[in-house]
Formats: structure tokens, C-alpha cells, sequence
DNA sequence: GGAGCTATGTATAAGAT
DNA sequence: TATCTTATACATAGCTC
């Protein structure tokens, strides 16, 4: 049981690989967030297992964040229209995945109500059965505006009417500790993160919950300056 | 002289935090690297420093082909048409950015060829530096051309007509040479290293050469059904 | 494939330059 | 602010269960 100095090649035992790269792994996410509490900074880090697997790890907020305060930065001349295009796009890419998901879940409740036709003997009964079909649709069209609107109206903060503006932004939230398992199961503390730590090990994560911004736009928030316009692009 | 254990929370001492981002974040990056080279896997990681300052690593290529692989998974649902439009948008953009920068650089030549028009005294000295001025505005166009084929023939590379349908594809793009400062230097793994690690401190990396895809691009070409419809994204 | 162990290689806090 | 030094804390290779 000697361990012997570290030859830097790629392992070639598939097994004693996928064991050091667990190891490894786990120590490089460790270190990751003990950097980002020590000097108070941002770190984003994605790998890719051996088989392919993902997992990313980002110190504040979700990854997608990282990657975008790296290709926002102020010096990045290619930055500019296409930036915010892309931005815009993205994130209306995304609403309207989910829009399209919340949509179908719907219809499919609305089935599941359908009435049969043959029974609908009377005006009166049409009318109740439309009725009740026009108000789902309706519903449906008012959650379109409000995620839409949720998403897009921020670019003129003082204009908005958004459902809620939830403050959780300032939560306080445990610094992760590696240790205790296959990451994403339990987030555990730390007595003094003041940070929100993510760890993301993405064959557990197959759930995406509807409603929520899932890229960017978190980040745009913070972007005081962000407009339409091909504008300044500046940060600290 | 004695090594305290480690507290896990933030340094308040700003020279005891500025060396300790220092150190540690050379320890994570060679880190990165071996777990990249001992298991043969992609390792993309961004840090900005207590001032702001960005340094990343990527073990294979650019950190952005990691983040356009992280961005493009198969499962993640909002990929699809918004992600095609993004790479072309972005793409586009980092050409239309140095095509504007050449086409500066180019105009700055020619306007030290500007020929004082008060000395031209016939039709045929006329004549001579109207053809000087053309000449040099074709082959700009050419440039033009040549960049944004270059860029866009992939696409369809069967139906395309561009300007100028070339072969130029093969081009060996040169793969970003970092200076060789402090981690640089230790770049050494590589002695037996498969791939191509790269590493940005960019503050150091101020200057950009042209003509060269800057993001995505590398990553796109290795997408082999990458195409311009909806359809179907998927890779191993 | 994970969890735990232990001996040992590595990283790094402090201090000095 | 970077680098070197040294003692020590920490990470982890190899092993077992």
C-alpha cells in the first residue's frame, strides 16, 4: 500500500480511472468553492467525465451565469448587438420552450375535461361547455403574458408588473460541503457560506421546473445597464 | 511559522487574499489540467480574481467550445432552433467585428495613399489613381468575401454560393499560443499530454489576430450534423 | 461503483527575501 | 507583488469491504 508520485499520462485501467477521476473530481470542486469563499470570487467549472458525463460547479448562481459574465466582459469587442441578440434570443428560446411545455400540459387537462359532443343536447350546453374551453384558453394566454412579460419587461425595470418579485436574491445560503455524498443529493453546510453554491451532476438532474428563468436572465438582472440598444457594454 | 488549519470563510487581509487567489487558483488550474490529462476528459473553468480579473482554463481548445458544449447537450430541451440562431448571430458577429477592424486598417493604408487631388492634372492621372483606389476597394471586397465564405459556406457546403466558393476550409487555424508567464510556464504537463490545454490570463491577452474563428466555430465544425433547420441535435 | 482506510505525495500558510 | 522556504495540513493512490 505504497502510494507512489504522481505520473501525469492518461490512465489506461478503466476502472482505476473512472476512481481517480471521482476523486479528482471531487477534490477539484472542493478546492473550486473553497476559493470562491476565501477570496470572495466567482468560479464556474465544467467537466466531462471519462463516459461523457457532465458536471459543473459554479460558486454563485448557475454556471450559464459564469459563462455569460465571461462573454460579456466589457474588453470582448464582439460583444455588442450580437450579445444582446443572442442574449434575447436565448432567453425567449427558453420561454417559449417552456411555454410550449406548460401549453401541451394544459391541453392535455382540457382533453381530459373534454365533454363528449353527442351529449351537448342543448345551446345552453354548448355555451357552458364553450365557455369553460374559452376561459382555459384564456388562462392559458394569461400565463403566456405574464411569462413573457415576466421575462421581457425587466429591460424597463420601472415599467414592470411582474406577478412577484421574490427577494431571495440576498438569501443567505450554505457554502456547499463536498464531502457527504454524490453531490447534488445533499447540499450540506457550512457554518459561514454566505454564497449560493451550485453543483450541478447533470444525469441526476433531469427536472427542469417550469416558470423560471433557466439562463441569463438572473445575470441580465444584474447587468444594470443592459439595453436593446448596441450600447456601452461595461461592468466592473 | 506554523500552518494553521484551514477556516473556510473569507480573508479579510487584502495582500494575505490576493496571494492566496494567486496560489490557489495556480493550485486548481494544475489541478484541472492533470484531472484533464489523467482521464482524458474536457475540463473548462473561469475565475475572476477579488479584482475582477479573469482567468480561465480550458484542457482542449478554447473555454468556449466547453461552454458550447455544456450549452449544447443533447437533453437540454432549450437548445434547438434559438441555439443554431445564437452560434450564427455570434459567429457573425465576431466576423462583422474584425471585417469592420480590417476594413479600418485598410482604409487607414489607403488614406496614406491619398493621392493630394489638387496635383492630378489630367484625365489620365485621374484615371491612374481612380484605379489605385478600386483596386484596393476589391480587394477588400474580396477579404469580405473570403472571411464571410470562409465562415458560412460550411453551412451547406453543397448549395451554397457565396462569393467566392474555396476550399480554404482545411486552413490550419493556429491554435492560441499563451505568453509565457506565470502558469504558462508550468505548462509542462503537456510532456506526454494528448491535447492542446489552454490557458488565458486576460489581462496579459489584450491583443486578438484576425482572420482566425474566435469562438464557436472550431466547436461547430466538429458538430457534423450541425445544420440551419430545427431538427434534430444530438451528439454522442 | 461507492465508502473507508492509511501511508505518502502535494499544496499551501506563514514568513522571509 | 512575485518568489523561495519550511512545516504542516490536505489530497489521494492503492487497497479492502
Amino acid at each position: 500500500m505504497v502510494r507512489k508520485k504522481l505520473i501525469v499520462k492518461k490512465i489506461e485501467n478503466p476502472s482505476s480511472l473512472q476512481v481517480t477521476y471521482c476523486k479528482r473530481r471531487d477534490g477539484i470542486i472542493k478546492k473550486a468553492s473553497e476559493l470562491a469563499v476565501l477570496c470572495d470570487t466567482d468560479v464556474g467549472l465544467v467537466m466531462f467525465s471519462p463516459t461523457g458525463r457532465l458536471t459543473s460547479f459554479a460558486s454563485n448562481g448557475r454556471i450559464e451565469d459564469v459563462f455569460l459574465r465571461y462573454i460579456d466582459r466589457p474588453n470582448e469587442l464582439r460583444g455588442g448587438c450580437v450579445l444582446k441578440m443572442f442574449l434575447i434570443l436565448f432567453t425567449l428560446g427558453e420561454e417559449l420552450h417552456d411555454l410550449n411545455q406548460l401549453e401541451a400540459e394544459m391541453q392535455q387537462k382540457m382533453r381530459s375535461y373534454n365533454p363528449d359532443i353527442e351529449k351537448i343536447t342543448s345551446i345552453y350546453d354548448a355555451l357552458v361547455h364553450q365557455k369553460f374551453l374559452t376561459n382555459a384558453i384564456q388562462r392559458i394566454e394569461e400565463m403566456k403574458a405574464k411569462l413573457l412579460g415576466k421575462q421581457i419587461v425587466p429591460l424597463e425595470p420601472d415599467s414592470i408588473e411582474v406577478g412577484k418579485e421574490k427577494e431571495s436574491q440576498s438569501s443567505e445560503v450554505p457554502v456547499l460541503d463536498i464531502k457527504d455524498s454524490n453531490f447534488m443529493a445533499e447540499k450540506s453546510v457550512d457554518s459561514n457560506g454566505r454564497r449560493n453554491p451550485v453543483m450541478e451532476d447533470h444525469h441526476l438532474q433531469r427536472t427542469r421546473s417550469l416558470g423560471g428563468p433557466h439562463l441569463s436572465f438572473d445575470y441580465l438582472k444584474t447587468q444594470s445597464n443592459w439595453n436593446l440598444q448596441c450600447g456601452s457594454t461595461s461592468q466592473g
